[in-house]
Parts: structure tokens; sequence; C-alpha cells
RNA sequence: GCCGAAGUGGUGAAAUGGUAGACACGUCAGACUUAAAAUCUGAUAUCCGCAAGGAUGUGAGGGUUCGAGUCCCUCCUUCGGCACCA
């Protein structure tokens, strides 16, 4: 036996050194693969630019390409997490598995580098962001190298670069040309503990996303991006992508898209019209008092027409409403409020008054903001008008009389199907079918109401009072109009005199080089807008960027766009669903409107990993001390085994907990392939004759086929469990030969090393190195292919059941395979299935062919 | 409340409608060792049985089928998302 042993932690330094000198993989995106040892790059062929078809007439390209994109990471302190491992090491092993068949592959990697928490480090440390940021960027490229990540480093770029936000800047810029960026004046979320303004998406349940404060309203000036304009395509675009069909459900729920009926109901003694929105409008003779939200009563003026005696309880409940946070007002506010405006709207279907209340049950962003009271059919309203002693009019009646009496005695409201009453004409009408069509064409066709389709979907508010960000591009004359800064004078620059201090306002504010640049190119009296834009800005280009990554001229070059995008497969995380998806696509779609792009969509294939969790099986976290350190899992049994494990543990997008005994069982495995292959390739140098054994050649064509599948279906779990099972095969057939003498020939063997390379590049690379002595890297070689005749075995179990339960099994030989009769007479004649027959009547005889007969008898 | 995903041994899991539990962990027993660790060998769904063998078994209950973890219906539970959405 070989005296080798695995030094996991000797061969993967070796390795990682050697990859690096060697530079593999870098710069792929550039590569021109039919000019093999041409200077002629994709980068120098920029000068004849824009016609592409010269340049695609020109290229003929003889290799597919494969873009695999990560989900941009947030460089934290904290350094890599077995979840990233986990996330990569997937991509990973496509990206080496398709290179090693022929693809030209792009593996890019960067940094959402800017962001809350360097800023909010420095602002408890005084430590710059910059400076953070580097040092943690240092330290996840370190751990990254080390797992063997097969990264285009090359082209690794960082969103705080000024190189990157200058094109974050610039494309702000285009927006604002063509008016998707407007300043908006308007209630926003406010962070009071972050001090800044948050996104709608970034408000979860009424707190801060990232600290967990409790969010108020607040009124300011703050810069949108009119993602709304591209609403509908962000809907029909889905039906291009292979996503799962979870997110694009999320999707859609966030876009909100519902049809309904607005319809006008007119201010009793004024021209004042006021449209309530419903996707329920037969019950509208049911209305017994409308409803406005507060910020919607406010917005139209409607004020003015209250009289004298309310207005001092209508103003007292709009300004408390307006206090209250979005906590209080959702989900938290357990009874209704309310105040009544003595003011009387007339509903058109019959003519009568009833009272306008303003309540903030209801909400401005959902409809008109002005709803219909039907408390007969709706909870809400139920609540509100019991609250209120308004009228309940029963308008749908159900077989069920005691629902009907129930509804009918104020003790409940009913919002199933039934039949119309009280709706002058349309009684008797199914309330449902017939009774909701005829009363929307009664409407429309009297002129009071429309179809009209409403969309949860807001516009994007970009603006943060924060420093750590790219600066807007914007400038302010004198009189405080907005200007756009000169495209020439971009990068705008992050100033650095700042202080951290988290004040509300902007940290820019505070930079005197900052107003002073401004002056001294726009002109005396001038200022800079002070906000940085959200994150989520500078994530929503980055997989463009990373085509051109150091282009000093565009974003990136038409040819590298057209060429690449859309991508191949987008890894990302579950949490990052509906905002970065969402926007990017808003991204992608505007720029392809430019003349930029081509594609409509820019992530054609998308998977999510799923969470690794704790020992315990709960997420990981500090506190609760069940968080597992990469490093120290390498350390211990090196990258190889921490790769490995993570692909073994299950399915890759389901949450799995980690087992810290199941990691040695990996160990395990590399060490036993380790010592079978030294075993052979001593054996082999030393010249001993070989014949491999029938039965493990098979096996090893099986595994090669299995691997073959499962690898593009992202089922590393079933590849690793399949090279398992011949390395079990593997040492029982070594177990009946002279130990010394091989169990494999150098062919196979090297079609074993070349399999297992994706999923442990660094101990494949010291064996085949070994095998093959001193040539190039397994990881730049072909791909092995299998022999489809190897498969094959000359004997067929054939499993026999009566009546589907399984009895016995006989061997035939593979000729025997499709003889049908022969078969189940021969598993008719079997001592263990006589029995099961006796005194029966067989009914269906069915032969899968070579797999399985079922008797069925009665 | 609405939408989605998922329920299989002690654990992680596997299974184009065709032998349920591959593969691995763990456990038990054995080998090696003064001993332990490491390593190796064997057993390991549950129940009855010395065994041969039999019965049961993929959240529950129905159905389709020669045959169901897989397809259909009705529930239950867990997790994720949305939620005073009119």
């Amino acid at each position: 036996m070989s005296t080798q042993i695995y030094d996991h932690k000797t061969i993967e330094e070796k390795w990682m050194k050697s990859w690096e000198e060697q530079q593999l993989f870098q710069d792929e995106v550039h590569k021109n693969p039919q000019q093999s040892g041409s200077s002629g790059s994709a980068r120098s062929a920029r000068d004849d630019s824009a016609d592409l078809k010269t340049v695609s007439a020109e290229s003929k390209p003889t290799k597919e390409k494969m873009y695999l994109l990560f989900a941009f990471a947030y460089p934290s302190g904290a350094g890599l997490h077995v979840g990233h491992v986990e996330s990569k090491t997937a991509l990973d092993i496509l990206a080496r598995y398709h290179r090693m068949n022929g693809k030209q592959v792009f593996f890019p990697v960067g940094w959402d580098a800017f962001g809350l928490p360097a800023e909010n480090y420095a602002v408890k440390t005084g430590v710059h962001p910059a400076i953070t940021t580097k040092n943690a960027i240092d330290t996840f490229r370190g751990q990254i190298k080390r797992i063997g990540i097969s990264y285009d480093w090359a082209n690794e770029l960082a969103t705080n670069h000024p190189e990157y936000y200058k094109w974050t800047q610039w494309i702000f810029l285009q927006l604002h040309k063509k008016g998707l960026a407007y300043r908006g004046d308007g209630m926003v979320n406010w962070c009071p503990s972050c001090q800044t303004v948050l996104a709608n998406e970034q408000v979860v349940n009424g707190h801060c996303e990232r600290c967990g404060s409790e969010v108020i309203q607040k009124q300011m000036e703050q810069w949108f991006f009119k993602i709304t304009e591209y609403k509908d395509e962000l809907i029909s675009g889905l039906d291009e992508v292979d996503w799962p069909h979870a997110t694009k459900l999320q999707q859609l729920n966030w876009i909100g898209k519902s049809k309904g009926l607005a319809i006008d109901f007119m201010m009793q003694g004024s021209e004042t019209k006021l449209t309530v929105w419903t996707k329920f409008w037969e019950t509208v003779f049911g209305t017994t008092f409308v409803v406005i939200a507060p910020e919607q009563f406010r917005d139209m003026n409607l004020m003015d027409q209250v009289a004298e005696s309310h207005r001092h309880t209508v103003q007292t409940y709009i300004d408390q409403s307006f206090k209250k946070t979005e906590e209080e007002r959702k989900i938290g506010e357990k009874e209704k409020t309310g105040v009544d405006t003595g003011l009387k709207v007339i509903n058109p279907v019959n003519g009568s008054a009833v009272p306008l209340y303003i309540a903030d049950y209801v909400l401005m962003n959902v409809g008109t903001g002005v709803v219909m009271g039907v408390p007969a059919h709706d909870d809400r309203d139920f609540e509100f008008a019991t609250k209120f002693k308004l009228p309940i009019i029963q308008v749908v009646s159900y077989e069920d009389k005691t629902i009907d009496r129930k509804v009918a005695e104020a003790e409940m409201s009913f919002e199933g199907p039934g039949k119309l009453m009280n709706s002058g004409n349309f009684d008797g009408l199914d309330a449902w079918h017939d009774g909701k069509q005829k009363m929307a064409e009664w409407m429309i066709k009297q002129g009071f109401a429309n179809w009209q389709t409403t969309y949860k979907l807001r516009d994007w508010l970009i603006s943060r009072q924060r420093y750590w960000g790219a600066p807007i591009p914007i400038v302010y004359d004198p009189s405080g109009a907005a200007h756009p800064v000169k495209e020439e004078h971009l990068p705008w620059l992050l100033p650095t005199d700042v202080e951290f201090k988290p004040t509300g306002e902007s940290p820019l504010t505070y930079s005197k080089e900052f107003k002073e640049r401004v002056e001294k190119l726009y002109g005396k009296g001038w200022r800079p807008e002070y906000d940085t834009m959200d994150t989520f800005v500078d994530s929503s280009w980055y997989f463009m960027r990373y085509l051109d990554a150091r282009d000093k001229n565009e974003f990136a070059t038409r040819e590298q766009l057209e060429k690449w995008l859309p991508t191949d497969l987008y890894m990302i995380g579950p949490e990052h669903i509906v905002l970065h998806l969402l926007y990017a696509r808003f991204f992608t779609k505007f720029l392809r409107d430019e003349g930029y792009l081509s594609i409509n969509e820019p992530f054609k294939k998308m998977r999510h990993q799923g969470m690794i969790m704790g020992p315990d099986g709960k997420k990981m976290s500090k506190s609760k001390g069940n968080v597992i350190n990469p490093d120290e899992v390498i350390e211990k049994y090196g990258a190889d085994t921490l790769r490995v494990y993570e692909m073994f543990m299950g399915p890759i997008e389901a949450d799995k907990p980690w087992s810290t005994s199941s990691v040695v069982g990996i160990y395990r495995f590399l060490m036993r392939i380790h010592q079978l292959v030294t075993t052979n390739i001593e054996a082999l140098q030393s010249g001993v004759a070989t014949s491999p054994a029938p039965e493990l050649m098979r096996k090893l064509h099986l595994t090669m086929k299995k691997i073959n599948d499962d690898i593009p279906a992202l089922k590393f779990n079933t590849a690793i469990a399949a090279m398992m099972e011949l390395l079990n095969v593997w040492e029982q057939a070594g177990k009946h030969q002279n130990t010394v003498a091989p169990t494999l020939d150098v062919d196979s063997l090297t079609s074993f090393i070349q399999v297992l390379s994706p999923f442990a590049p660094f101990l494949a690379e010291e064996l085949y190195q070994q095998v093959k002595s001193g040539q190039q890297s397994v990881h730049l070689s072909q791909w092995p292919s299998f022999d489809e005749k190897m498969l094959v075995a000359d004997q067929l179990v054939v499993v026999i059941q009566v009546n589907g339960k399984l009895r016995a099994e006989v061997t035939i030989p593979l000729s025997d395979k499709d003889e049908k009769q022969k078969v189940i007479e021969l598993a008719k004649s079997q001592d263990k299935v006589k029995p099961w027959l006796q005194d029966k009547t067989i009914v269906k005889e069915i032969y899968i062919p070579g797999k399985l007969v079922n008797l069925a008898v009665s």
C-alpha cells in the first residue's frame, strides 16, 4: 500500500499558489476564442465599434458563451460565511464543468461596497468607510481564493470606486434626461435610528430593514426613479425567463396589478367628484358611507368644503394620523378610527346621499384612496359602521338563511357568493356572475363608472441622507432649481472632508470641498445635492460593468453587451427576490430603450441557494453562538472537504442544518480517493499490468454519465453520492486482487480525476499531475466522455410482483430482455412466486422490459 | 386572511408512475492498540420470528392505476412571502 498520506494543507496551498501564477481563467471575457494566439482581442477591435453586424460577421464564435453570475456581495467585516461558500462553490463547479466542455465561461466577481454598515461603523469608531471596506474586501478575496473559486479576478470591481460610480451617475443622468429621474415631494418612510429615508421595500412590518427601529412618516423632497413607467413590461417579461415559479409570483404580487371599477360619487351641493375604486362593485347598492384616506383628503383640498363646525375635529384627526407610525397605522391598529366630515356624497346608482368619513384604515396607496363603505359585505366596513352606528344594507342573500339573519341583524358581514337583493333592477341575479357583469356594463353605460387597473408598485425613492454612497449628480442654482451635473464632470466625486454624525442631514452638507467645487464649476450661489443614492442603484447594473470593467469611455461596449447578455445562470439568495431583481430589470429595459442593449431581460435563468442553518437547526447568528467559521473547517479538513461537504448536504435550493460530524465523512471520502489513486499510480508506474474488472469499468462509466447529467441540473449531492458508490465498488475490486496491482488503467484513472475536479479542485489537480506527470492543469483539460456501450450489463435483474407486492427476483441474460412471454413464464415458475398464484386466476400480466413483472391475480 | 414551498428511518437525504430509504452521518458489534484517537470490517426503517419468512411503512383520509412517496380530491402541520389591498 501507498505510504503517501492525504496532506490537504500542503496540496491546497501549493496549487492555490500555482494557479495564481498561471493566471488561470483570467480575463476570459475579452478573449476571442477563434483567434487563438493572435493579439486581436475584442478590446482593441473596439475602434470600429457600433456596427454590430460587421463584428458578428467577423467573429463567428466557435465557442458557446456561458455567463455565470453570483449575487453581488456586500463585503462585511465578518468575512466569508459558510453560506457564501455554498453558492460560490455551486457556481464554481458549473464554471469548471463548462470550461472543460469547451465553453467560453465568464465568471466574474465584485463588491457591493457602498452601504450603511461601513458608515455606521465609521460613526462609532471614526474609521473611514473606505478603509473598512478595503480591509473587508481583502479578507474576502483571500478567503475566496483559498476555497478555490475560479473567479475572473481581472475584471473585479467595487461600487465605491470612482470608475464604477461614474457610470452609476451617468445612468442617473440618462434617466434624468428622459424624465425618469425626478424630484418629488411627499411622505416618505423615515428611520429615526439610521436617520435616513427608506424605500417602501426596505420597510419590513413597519420597521427598518437594517436596524429594526419603527419607521415614521416624514415629508421631504426626494429623488425618485420612475420604475412605474415599466410596470406592465415588468410583468410580461417574466414569461421570458426561467426562474423559480415562486419568485415570479412574488414579483407579480409586488407589482400588484389589479383590475377593478372606478365609480364616481358626486359631493352633495358641489361639483367635486370623489372616485372610489373597487373589485366588488356588485355591492354598490349597499353603500351606506364613503371613506377617504387622510392624505387624499388633504391632497384634494377638501377642507374648504367642510362646515366650520366640523373643521376642528377633522383637522385634529388628520394631524394625529400623520403622526402615527406605519406600524400603528397598519397591523398594530386593532380598532378603526375615523371622523365624520359632515359632508355628503351621492351614490350614483340610486341617488342616495351618504356621509363622507375620513379614516386611516383607508390607504392612500390602494386604488384611489377613497372607498365605498358596504358594511353588510366587508369586514372592515362592518367594523367601522358598527363603531360609528352607520346603517347596514344587505345586498347579497345566501341560501343559508342563518347567515342572512345574522347579516340582517348586524351581527356579521358576509363576503360569499349569493343572489343580489335591494339592488334595483339587478335583484335576483347571481352576485358573482350575471349580476356582477350586468351591473358593470350598466354603470359604464350610464357614464359614472370606468374600468381602472391599479398597481401596488410605486416609484423608486433613491435619495439617502447618508455619506457612503454615490453622490446624486445634481446641482442647484441660486434659485433652487435642479440641474444635472455635466457629463464631463463625472465621476462626481464623493468628498472626503466630512464628519460622521447621524444628524438627520446628509453628511455631505459638512463638506467644504464639495460646496467650493460646485461654486467653482457652476457659479456663485450654486450648491450640490447633498444626498447619495440608494445602494440598490449601484447593484442594478453591475452585471453589465463586469463585461468591460476597465472601460474609460463607456459603461460597457455594445459588442461585449451583445455577446454576453443575458446572464446564463444567476445564483442569488431568496432575500433579493423582490427589490434587486425588479430594479435590475428596470435598468435593463431602460438601457435597451436608450439603444445600448437589445435584450429585454437580464437574467435568463435564476436559481436560489438555500440557507445553511446552525447545527441546532436555527439560523446562524453570533448571539446564538451557532456560527460555523469556514476558516476553521479549512484548517482542519481542507477547502476540498468544505466544498464537497456543502455540496453533499442536500439540494442546493433547500435550507439545511450544518452537521459537524458529517464533515468528517467527506474528509474520509477524499482521503480514501487519495489513498486508492496514489496506490494505483504507484502500481502503474512500477509497470504492473492492468486488467480492470468489467464491473468496475461499468460502474466508472455509469458514474461519469450520472455526473454529466447531474452537474447541469445542479444536483451536486447525488453526483457526489455516485462518486462514493464508485469508490466503494473500486475498493471492493481492489480487495480481490494483489494489493500492489492497479485496479484501473491510466485513462480510466484520468477520467475519474477529471470528473472529481470541479468538486475538489485541489485534490484533483494533485492527483492529475501525478498520473499525467506534469502536464497542463486538470482544469484546462477536456471533459471525459463516457462510453454508452459500457453502461449495459450482460445480465439483468427483473423483480417479480404479485398484485404490486414484491415476491421474488430473477436474473435474465440481456438477450432475453424483450422476450416478454419467456420472462413471465420464468417468473411464474419461481418457487417464491408459486404459492401466491395458487388457486388464483391471473387477470393481467405486466412486463417492463428488463425491470419488472407484475402479475395481477384475483 | 391571501399567495407560495415543503412534510420519507435516530439525522442530512435518494427515488423518468415500476425493488422506498441510494449515498452519508450517527449508533451497535468486531479487528488493530497496553489504552485512546484515527483507520478498517459487519449490522442498522418498524413490528412478529431462532431462522426462513411474514406483516406494516413516505403527515391524515379518500380516489385513479396491474402498480402511487410520485398523479387527482379533501384535510392537518411546518416554513417563507404579502397583508386594514377595498
